[in-house]
DNA sequence: GTCTATATGGGGATAGAC
DNA sequence: GTCTATCCCCATATAGAC
């Protein structure tokens, strides 16, 4: 009968569930810990307060995401090297950036990212500050990578790429089901390699498309 | 002292404001009818629910910007005939759909654009459900323009650059403060027009250069 | 660590006078 | 159409026994 998880653990995953089905707002602690077989107190003794669980929520997740993300780039980078190249192309820093995202949503933590994108156009200042300061590092890493991969774009350009970039893998993440009603079934996220590799395609063309004309 | 505009109107204003304020969660009918000077029954009096107040906050500004698209597309159309050509460019037909919601942004409704990037990804089913008739027909117009623009591409691939697109678009609008803040001031939406034409050719290369690789 | 019971506050909605 | 007063429910958080 002992459950095999601690109550803690067991309180993460109810709460990244039910967020991601009812908002946080709309997941109350009494659902949360009912759903986690806890006590309704067990939140405020584990964590602190609502909020804090929230911030728990995604910092168990993002954190691993980017190291994922890092990695990969430094393995784009050093293949690279070894072939003798003296740069990446966009699309394999970009495939870096983005298949870490698009697994996460495929195993374990699937609901999470829902979570990401909702927090991105969150009213709560917190949630968007947890954000930028996990990105930071990953920003400034995939900037330099794409500087080298596009030698001729402006900074600035490349700051704007990267942002269309995250709204549509945002978008894709959350709102595949959308596509799927409105394409009646033609498209959908099953494949999940197929999506990268369009996902890729698309922003990668953008980026040196883009910067053309 | 008579308000300049009816109530239901100043409701309206109000709730539009402190929804992309706080969330349609943390803005209270009590903060609503206060900010619109009105009592706190008058919601109830004038939609019937809080969520019925939703519901026409959404229907008063995307029927316009809706319109307003099919507008454009219906001059590009044209125009693209009087010339003799066969078929419309993919930026034309992409700015047609672009232009009307960026601009939106910089007119009355620049707080509203918020609510429909949050209201992508919320977990009530009835903003999504509400978002999904309101574009109906702008899918399928542009739809078939598109596929007109771009004869060669598959069904499937122009509706997965159409999601692509309109996920860079929503991250646009709601999240250029971030990008403001990554890019440390570099990257701003002050010319909106810049911005639009930055989007424009992200995705129209996007969508041309993602189909062929 | 886990439970019960409760404190405290805020929410949406409505009845009925004006 | 507008106001007051109020009903009723559910939220988070905590105190204190076990």
């Amino acid at each position: 009968m002992t459950p095999a998880q601690p109550t803690r653990d067991r309180l993460l995953d109810a709460a990244e569930r039910l967020f991601a089905e009812h908002g946080f707002d709309g997941a109350s602690m009494r659902t949360i810990t009912a759903d986690a077989g806890a006590n309704l107190a067990a939140v405020n003794y584990h964590f602190g307060s609502k909020s804090a669980l929230i911030h728990e929520v995604f910092g168990r997740r993002l954190a691993p995401m980017n190291v994922a993300r890092l990695q990969l780039l430094d393995a784009v980078l050093e293949e690279t090297a070894q072939r003798g190249e003296d740069r990446p192309t966009p699309r394999a820093v970009l495939r870096a950036f983005l298949a870490p995202a698009l697994s996460l949503g495929r195993q374990e933590g699937r609901e999470f990212f829902v979570l990401i994108a909702r927090a991105h156009s969150s009213p709560h200042p917190e949630l968007q500050a947890h954000i930028v300061n996990q990105f930071a590092e990953v920003a400034v890493r995939f900037g330099a990578a794409l500087q080298l991969a596009l030698p001729s774009a402006a900074r600035e350009d490349l700051f704007w790429s990267m942002h269309f970039t995250v709204g549509a893998l945002c978008h894709t993440v959350v709102n595949t089901q959308l596509l799927t009603l409105m394409s009646e079934g033609l498209c959908t996220d099953v494949d999940e390699d197929a999506v990268l590799e369009r996902l890729v395609a698309f922003v990668a063309a953008g980026m040196e498309g883009g910067l053309d004309s």
